[in-house]
RNA sequence: UCCGGCGUAGCUCAGAGGUAGAGCAGGUGGCUGUUAACCACCGGGUCGGCGGUUCGAAUCCGUCCGCCGGAGCCA
């Protein structure tokens, strides 16, 4: 491994005229028969590749350098110098370059160095890290991770790593994927017929998680400040560009707190994760910017600069009514806003990050704490321009017995929610929290249309080739 | 899952009943401190699969498969 990445070298004009070496993939490759060969290398730590110039005296100048195509991987070493040429500052004159992997067949190379159609990218999503716009997307998602880390860190937070299988079926949000060591073409069964769980791994039936938020409740009521962050599972047949079967969440978790804790957190982490995206991968934001959605700095830089508009679920049906908008779907007080809604009101009446608060009871999930108006949940979601929904919270029910005549209302039996129930025994606080959709925070920030091009490798229906 | 659209060269696309096209990529040669390089020439196709209509189908019809967009579910 050298000792420089190529972000290193072009950060710093300062070290020209040192002696260095970096290892990568050949981007483009030009010849001059004056005497050099001019070769772009990237190895994904910049979005810049670095020139190397090749002169034609290396002795396998013939025989290696001029056969250089797209995505061969090389070392090359020399002097860091000024660039005689525009469009780069530093340049390295190779006393070597070595090739430690050549490109098979050039023709059929799946990465050219031209525009790619997004859906092609998908079939190759081996190969797509190597183009500018995934390795931008890639940076970017791991400095937004980080921030979210950095984030939680810095006001003592704790990260919970919360189970992936869960052998309670009581989490409610969505299909879910079972988790299972029987033989399908053999399934052992009770007398009465029905799959024998029992004689399963778990020895009961088993799931992929589709949130970590039971469990992390139990650890707020006792860490008080935690939160999770990983992946998650929905097996939903949703062929949407906002939804995928395998995808990642932030959900923290806060005692001692009531839904305005709750937004106020939900507020001033956004604006944080998104100030620090700005700050560290100022070159990548400027690609998507420039490339992918012309705006989207601004629209980033005023998120973090301006207050979030807060209005209760009541006020927003209020408001759309009172628009004169016709929509296809009625605004009615009791129904979950359409698509549609979220759009016209984040995007066209209000132009920012909304929070609504305050739902009707009938469309959210029994953890949530009741208002004392009987009818509506202390829930809030936060609604972005261009995306909708990226992040869901609420309080959580805190009192045993409201929490069991709803769990009653519902007709879920108290029994499957015995420790969920505990923590309501024992030392109950009111507490809050939310999910991030990692993902969507990702298509928010870079502009980038689909999420299967903001995670590595897409799982959708259908879709879990690599 | 529902509605709509699209599958043609390695890639991006044009062609809409009558011999399969362009740009890029690749190869060869020329030119050049080049940078989406340029000029000339060359190779490259089961027109998504199957069936039908027709003298003749990439083109029209049916069906299946795949993908995309919108909706629903949600993050």
């Amino acid at each position: 491994m050298t000792e420089y990445t190529v972000a290193d070298l072009l950060a710093d004009p300062g070290r020209a005229g040192e002696r260095v070496t970096i290892e990568g993939w050949v981007r483009t490759r030009r010849d001059s028969k004056a005497g050099v060969s001019f070769v772009h290398v990237s190895d994904g730590s910049s979005p810049q590749p670095i020139q190397v110039v090749a002169p034609s005296d290396l002795d396998n100048y013939q025989s290696e350098i001029v056969e250089l195509t797209s995505g061969c991987a090389v070392r090359a070493a020399g002097q860091l110098v000024e660039s005689q040429g525009k469009g780069q500052a530093l340049e390295i004159r190779a006393e070597s370059v070595q090739v430690v992997g050549w490109v098979e067949d050039p023709e059929t190379y799946p990465i050219q160095p031209k525009r790619h159609s997004m859906e092609y990218l998908r079939e190759v999503a081996h190969l797509r890290p190597r183009t500018n716009l995934i390795g931008a997307v890639t940076r970017v998602r791991h400095t937004l991770a980080m921030a979210i880390h950095q984030f939680f860190h810095d006001r003592g937070f704790y990260w919970i790593h919360t189970p992936i299988i869960t052998a309670s079926d009581c989490e409610g949000a969505g299909e879910m994927f079972r988790v299972s060591t029987l033989d399908l073409a053999n399934l052992p069964r009770t007398p009465g017929g029905e799959v024998d769980f029992s004689q399963d791994f778990f020895g009961r039936e088993a799931r992929l998680t589709v949130s970590g938020q039971l469990n992390v409740e139990a650890y707020c009521l006792a860490m008080s400040r935690v939160y999770t962050f990983g992946p998650t599972f929905r097996a939903e047949n949703s062929n949407t560009r906002r939804h995928l079967a395998e995808f990642w969440m932030a959900e923290p978790e806060i005692a001692f707190a009531d839904l305005q804790d709750d937004v106020d957190l939900a507020e001033a982490f956004l604006k944080s994760i998104v100030t620090r995206v700005l700050e560290e991968r100022q070159d990548d934001m400027a690609f998507f910017d420039r490339w992918v959605d012309k705006g989207c700095i601004s629209r980033l830089e005023k998120l973090a600069s301006s207050q979030f508009e807060r209005l209760r679920y009541g006020e927003v049906v209020e408001r759309l009514r009172r628009s004169g908008r016709s929509f296809e779907f009625p605004v009615e007080w009791g129904a979950d806003l359409q698509s549609e809604h979220e759009r016209y009101l984040t995007e066209e009446l209000v132009g920012r990050p909304v929070a609504v608060t305050d739902y009707p009871k009938s469309i959210k999930a029994f953890y949530m704490r009741q208002n004392d108006d009987g009818d509506t949940v202390a829930a809030m979601d936060i609604l972005a321009p261009g995306i909708g929904e990226i992040i869901g919270g609420s309080q959580r029910e805190e009192r045993l017995d409201v929490l069991d005549a709803r769990l009653a209302e519902l007709g879920l039996p108290a029994e499957d929610y015995w420790w969920y129930r505990d923590l309501r025994r024992y030392g109950t606080v009111p507490h809050a929290g939310f999910g991030l959709g990692f993902e969507r925070a990702m298509q928010y920030i870079t502009g980038v249309d689909n999420i299967r091009e903001v995670i590595p490798f897409p799982r959708a229906p259908n879709q879990a080739e690599f």
